[in-house]
DNA sequence: TATTCATATGAATGATTCCTCATATGTTCA
DNA sequence: TGAACATATGAGGAATCATTCATATGAATA
């Protein structure tokens, strides 16, 4: 590697080169980052958020939720799933139905501050 | 419709039809309810996920941040125009290089939220 | 116990998506 | 102006995903 290779940005540039690194400090484990997405994506689809969103007003079974969601029953279990997997809904059962509800306050605060992200650039956009 | 019509659940039973009109009115309108998806589903894809997260650093020419993420330029501009579709990033130009940061607060405080779920779930997790 | 209702789940498929490759645009400097 | 660098973008292909359909599980009730 010769004095050369330092004159571009993307290889070796000094100044970048310490930007870098404190972008990678940044980063957090691949753990966490990998689950901080799945959490993400799960809320990303229209049909498990509007689920998240229903249950903000109080637990409701599979076939309520279907009825609220205007979807099969089939199709909201299977996100129902997704959701139960990353701790972001919780049941139980009751007889023959199952209630859901919202399982941690996080959820509703990670809405809350998303709401006002959309609301600011939805009005600054027209 | 007759009477026998209310013995189930997912039709008609008295208790549920007041937990479904209290679901639905639980919903934003369809428009703040995609867009909010939108703002979830990009910060949901490990990429995208952590540019944003390396951004918390400081701004970023695209060429260190595919330095940091370990991709190639292509891939990274082209999740960077997404995220700044919906202003979750911004940048500015210097010289030959373009400059991108975060570009709204709510974006670190949804970051902390979900990192506390995250935390949170995977501590009780095992 | 057999039936009915509520929910869960596996397989299949159509749609979406993220990356790569090639190339275009825009900026600086010789 | 032309060459070199930084970034943006379009097309294409592999992988992922959300729904549907059929069916299984689980609980209540006759």
């Amino acid at each position: 590697m010769t004095d050369l290779d330092f004159a571009t940005c993307c290889d070796e540039h000094e100044i970048h080169e310490c930007a870098i690194t404190r972008a990678r400090q940044a980063l957090p484990a691949e753990r966490q980052a990998q689950r901080l997405a799945d959490v993400f994506k799960a809320m990303g689809d229209p049909t498990r958020l509007r689920i998240i969103l229903a249950l903000r007003a109080g637990e409701l079974c599979v076939c309520d939720l279907a009825e609220v969601l205007n979807m099969s029953q089939s199709a909201v279990s299977h996100q129902l799933r997704v959701l139960r997997g990353l701790h972001l809904v919780r049941n139980r059962r009751e007889g023959k139905e199952v209630l859901y509800s919202l399982d941690d306050d996080h959820v509703i605060s990670m809405l809350a501050q998303a709401a006002d992200h959309v609301r600011h650039t939805l009005e600054t956009e027209e």
